[in-house]
Parts: structure tokens; C-alpha cells; sequence
DNA sequence: CTGTTAGCGCTTTCAT
DNA sequence: ATGAAAGCGCTAACAG
């Protein structure tokens, strides 16, 4: 039915696989033998059968990149980074695919599983990993499986894994180590966001979390608490009532203002799990007739492209995303050398803007 | 290396076919050889190798999505509308991946053949085409040889192909009907919004469209001004001087609101090409000390999630971008029939909000 | 530099 | 209901 190798290495006088050594060009071919073959491929509109050449080959040139929200810019800007680093035109380029795991620790793993069928050549997971005992060990497990079946794993904008501790399976001889890591100072950024607010002389701080349940959440409450901490112990132990958690969405963003406000009314700044929230926070407050940040500072996190000129321009954690989703693509690639430990830390940087003022009273 | 189908089968103690036969699940096995065959899958952690399947039985399971910007929340929900289709946790459930062609026709085009290569069971594309005539007719016999490898191609968002008008090829026996397509009304949506303006009593309405050469842009413009013709013919002469263009981007939005102040600063109304580019306006409108919308309201389209809690909330038009791309996800999918002649268009809505009043003066 | 020859792992008639 | 066997289209030694 469709054109085949042998189609054109029939129109063009040659064996198959001379063809193929054409096509792939990883083997001298002479000039002449080259140019007919061409010729024929594209007299013919012949294209390569993937599934046949990725089994003789024993390997595909698909690369999966999953994301918690495709629909949220954090990941559409880390996954298209992904994909600027595959040169799919080329020879030897890869296809990038995006999966859309909708944060279900159980779509992820099922996401895995189906490209651990199609034979991919890499997968990167971006975003926060979910913090359940089970699923981790499931998702290290599938990690392992691809990993010893030649696949590249490449985690982005999430921790290394844990360490496989316990005296599960002795090393036997493999190389033992984690897939590679592109992590995100979020303790260091928080930290520093905190700082801020600190020192503009603000005491009484609300934080509209993310999930539970996940390491960004965890690590960018813990940077907050951190410079509480550092402040002064009455700071850390207001924390926990001032601390409301939601999803990494807008709604939460409101919703949670307006329940710090119900819990303390005379909040002077609030800070958000991210930008997007952030937002959300905002539309709360002003809805209360807060001005910001004459009434109430509020701060984000990310620096997605909207913060910048969102009114009042946002005060936020810039996170270099375009720069480790290509990193964390090149790694994925092989054409990047590993970090040394085989984690990167990409520096998050304050920004801050105008969102943020000392306190009024 | 890997586990293969025969090792399931040696465990199992029955022949490769049988061991097929139960993981397809298309064709009767006794319940004993059944259960006898999972466990060794399960034994043996049997991943089915991809490429072999599809090479055997000249189908792949992966579905193509393509979309001109990833980061763009307006893509990010149809992708992941499609994707909720899919299921693929399911037996014969489907790989959805997307692609991001950046808005370039030739990443489009190199797209389209790598999953052509892949031998996609199908695939969608969303977002406006470029109207340029060389890549319409290139994307045009893309697909066609698409379709008649078997590959299912499902419009999105964009319309229909331009009748293969010309003596080019006669029909030779084959339906000739080209993709199926779910459409947007972008003109009806755009019409009724210029009219809602209209009705407010605004005369002076600014334009700020998207990129020039894209259907989309088109169809909008379009809209606009035969709301614009049906009102006078002196509107619809000014029209073109109160038009500027750039990309469905936040900074376009920022630039062309400065512009068209430049150009008509007694301007009381301006139209965004979509919610983003209205944010961007607003920002730019806001930055020269404009009220919105007591000295000039804005209004946008799409209605993506942000818009409703902007401050204020932005006028818009509502298109259902989930319900469309699940749609496309059926149709790809063959589970819903194709719609008569081949189009779907899906309604529009005008949601008025707060960001468009009567004009002051 | 080019042709020959085996498979890669699975699906699918065709028998039984 | 199950097994045997013949490819699917391509790549990769191995010769020449």
C-alpha cells in the first residue's frame, strides 16, 4: 500500500539498504548513488516507516515531556523550551510530545508506561512531584524500568528523587544513580521573597499555598518560614494560622484571601504560591476594597510573562524557565554532560516590583 | 534485553499468539489460559513493544496534536480537551501527544511528517492556518497523503481547507471530502461584540488585531466590520486607520493601544484580538492614566479563565475551547460521527462585562 | 562504497 | 480455543 524502502531502492537502482544509509547518513554514500536516491524519495514521497525502523533499530526517535497543567504557561513555557532543543527537521532529531498528566500521580505513571512502550528515547518530567509514599516508589520503579531499558530521564523543576534507602535491591553493579535533576532553588526564592516583605517591615504575612501534598508546595512554605524563623520565633508560630492551601490556580488565589482575611483582617501583605494565584489573591482584595499595595502588598512567584505588567506590576521570584526546559532537553539528548551529582540548582532571582510597599500603619 | 511476548508466553506455558490474543482482547481465550497469562505478564513486568505492534499490525496508537503556542492557555485547553478523550489507560485507548509548531508553517509542515511517519492513527490540528498560498497547498497534500495512509485529520479551530479548486488532480473514485473540521464562528462572535459597542454608543473604536496572515485574524476583522458597514459607511472608512496588527501577544496588545492613542487619542473604545492582547491594552491604557471604562472600555475574545476576574472584567466572546477540542478528540477518535459536511461550527458567545460602558463625552 | 542476509517483536491467517 | 508460521519494513553486521 504505501511506498516502501524497497520502492525506492528499486527506482533508484540500489539495494535497501543503501537507502537507508542515505536516509539515516550516518555512512559514507557516494555522491552520485546519493543524489539518485534522493531523487527517487522524493519522486516517490516516500516517508520512513517509524515503527519498523525504531524495531530493527531498537530505538524511536520520540521524546515525552510530561506536565502536571498543559493549559498553565509554567509548563507551556518549560515544555516548548523541551522542544526548541530537539531539531526535528534534522537527521537524527528527535519529536518531542507533550503529555498532559493533569497532576494524577496515576496519569503520570500510566503516561509512562505508554511511552515505555513506544521504546522512547528520553522522557522529561516537569514540575512538582506528588509526595505519597506509594506512588513514589511506583514512579521510581518505572523510572528504573525505563532508565535499564535505554531510555533518558531527565526531572525538571522537581527534586531529585529520594534515595532508594532500605535494603530493597542491593546496587548489582549498575551504575546506581537517580536520573538526571534540573531543581529549583523554591526554598532559596521563597526565602528571599520573604526578606523582602520583612524588611519593607511587614509583620503580619498570609500565604496562600499550593497543594499539600506536593515538593514545590512544601519547599516554598518552608523558604517562607525559614526567614520567619530568622526573624523571630512569634513570626513562626503565626505562620500556621496565616497559611491557607488550594490548587495552583486563580479560584485558590481568591477563595484563599479571602479566608486569611476572615482569619486576620488586618493582613498587610499576602503571598502567593504563584503568579497565577497571585492574580487571583488580587481580584480578592480589591473586590474588599483593599488597594494594593497601599492597603495589602501581595507577591507571586515564577515570574510568568504576565506578572510584569499585571496592575500593579507584580513582585515575584523569577524561575529561568525557558533555560532549564533547554537544558533539561539537551540532557535529555545526551548533548549536555551531566551536572556533577547529576543535579542541577537553577538560581531563582527577586523581583521586586510594584505590588509591594511598606506597610500603612 | 527487555521481556519480549514469547518469555511471556514460555512462563505462561502458551504459544506467542495466545499470549497477543489476551492483550489485544479481541478475540476469544478461555478464562483459565486468560488469568494464566495476565500473571505472567504481571510476573514479568511485560511492556508491549511498541514499534513491533504497530509495525505488525500497520496502526500505532499515538494521536498528534498540534498548536501554534504551548505556553498559550487558548491551545493548552483544546490540547487537553482532546487528550481527555483519549483514554488512555484503556485497552485500545489512544497516546495523545502534542506538538508545538510555534506558529511557524514549516514547523507545521515538519510535524506533519514525522507523525506521518509514525504512522499516527490521527491527527488534530488547532489554531488558525497562515493563509499563505504555497503552504496551503503543501499542508493541503500533506494531509491528503495523510488520510489516505489511514491517518485521521480533524480540523480544529481553524477552517475548513480551501476547495481544491484548479483541474489539479480529478477525483479518482475516492470521497473526496477533505478533513473534518470543528470551526470556530469568529465572525458571528466578532460581530456581536462591535455591535454591543455600537449599542453603548461608541463611534471611535480602535482595533487591535493579530497577526495579518492568519484565518483567525481574518474572520475577526471581518466581523468586526460588517458590524461596523451596517452602522454607516463613514465607520467602516475609518476602520482602516483605527486597525493595527501584531501577534496574539500580551506586549502587541501593550504597543498597538499606544499606537492607536498616537493616532486617535479621542479614542473611547478598543477590541483586542483575543483576551491577552486586551490585557496588554489594558495595561497600556491604564499606564497613560485612562480609566477603564469610564474613558475607554476594552473588550477582548476567547474568554480564557483570567479573563473573568481581570480588574475589571473584561467584555469578551466566549468560546467553549474545551467542548470544541473534545469534540476534535471524538472525531479523531471515529467515536462520534463526522458532522454534515464534514464542518462543525460551534456558537460563540458575547459575555458582557465590566471592562465596556457608554462612552463619557 | 555497496549488496546480501538475518533478524527486531508482534499480529494474523490458516490449521488443528 | 490454541498453535504454527509467515511476514510487516527496516537496520546492521558481514562480505565483497
Amino acid at each position: 500500500m504505501a511506498v516502501t524502502l524497497a520502492d525506492v531502492a528499486a527506482r533508484a537502482g540500489v539495494s535497501a539498504a543503501t537507502v537507508s544509509r542515505v536516509l539515516s547518513g550516518n555512512y559514507p554514500v557516494a555522491g552520485a548513488t546519493r543524489s539518485r536516491v534522493l531523487r527517487a524519495v522524493e519522486e516517490l514521497e516516500y516517508v520512513v516507516n517509524g515503527p519498523a525502523s525504531a524495531l530493527a533499530a531498537a530505538t524511536s526517535d520520540l521524546v515525552g515531556v510530561l506536565v502536571n497543567d498543559i493549559a498553565d504557561p509554567f509548563f507551556g513555557i518549560m515544555a516548548s523550551a523541551v522542544q526548541s532543543e530537539m531539531e526535528p527537521e534534522k537527521a537524527g532529531g528527535k519529536l518531542a510530545v507533550v503529555c498532559n498528566t493533569g497532576g494524577s500521580p496515576e496519569r503520570e505513571l500510566t503516561y509512562l508506561t505508554l511511552l515505555q512502550r513506544q521504546r522512547a528515547a528520553a522522557v522529561v518530567l516537569t514540575g512538582s512531584a506528588v509526595e505519597d509514599p506509594g506512588h513514589t516508589a511506583a514512579l521510581a520503579a518505572r523510572l528504573r524500568r525505563l532508565a535499564s531499558a535505554g531510555t533518558r530521564v531527565v526531572l525538571c523543576g522537581r527534586p531529585p528523587l529520594p534515595e532508594a534507602d532500605g535494603g530493597a535491591a542491593a546496587p548489582d553493579g549498575e551504575d546506581a544513580c537517580g536520573p538526571l535533576t534540573v531543581a529549583f532553588d523554591n526554598r532559596g526564592g521563597a526565602r528571599r521573597l520573604t526578606e523582602h516583605l520583612l524588611a519593607l517591615g511587614h509583620r503580619r504575612i498570609g500565604y496562600v499555598a499550593g497543594p499539600a501534598e506536593r515538593t514545590t508546595t512544601r519547599h516554598r512554605l518552608e523558604g517562607h518560614r525559614s526567614a520567619l524563623a530568622d526573624r523571630g520565633p512569634e513570626l513562626l508560630a503565626a505562620a500556621e494560622h496565616l497559611t491557607v492551601h488550594g490548587a495552583y490556580d486563580r479560584s485558590s488565589g481568591y477563595d484563599g484571601a479571602l479566608e486569611l482575611l476572615r482569619r486576620r483582617p488586618d493582613l498587610t501583605a499576602v503571598l502567593a504560591a504563584n503568579d497565577t494565584v497571585a492574580l487571583g489573591v488580587c481580584a480578592a482584595l480589591r473586590d474588599r476594597g483593599l488597594r494594593i499595595p497601599e492597603d495589602v502588598s501581595v507577591a507571586g512567584f515564577d515570574d510568568l510573562p504576565f506578572s510584569a505588567d499585571a496592575a500593579p506590576a507584580l513582585t515575584t521570584v523569577r524561575i529561568p524557565l525557558h533555560e532549564a526546559g533547554a537544558r533539561a532537553g539537551r540532557l535529555a539528548l545526551g548533548r549536555e554532560s551531566a551536572p556533577p551529582g547529576g543535579v542541577a540548582t537553577v538560581r531563582t532571582e527577586l523581583m521586586a516590583r510594584a505590588s509591594t510597599a511598606p506597610p500603612h500603619a
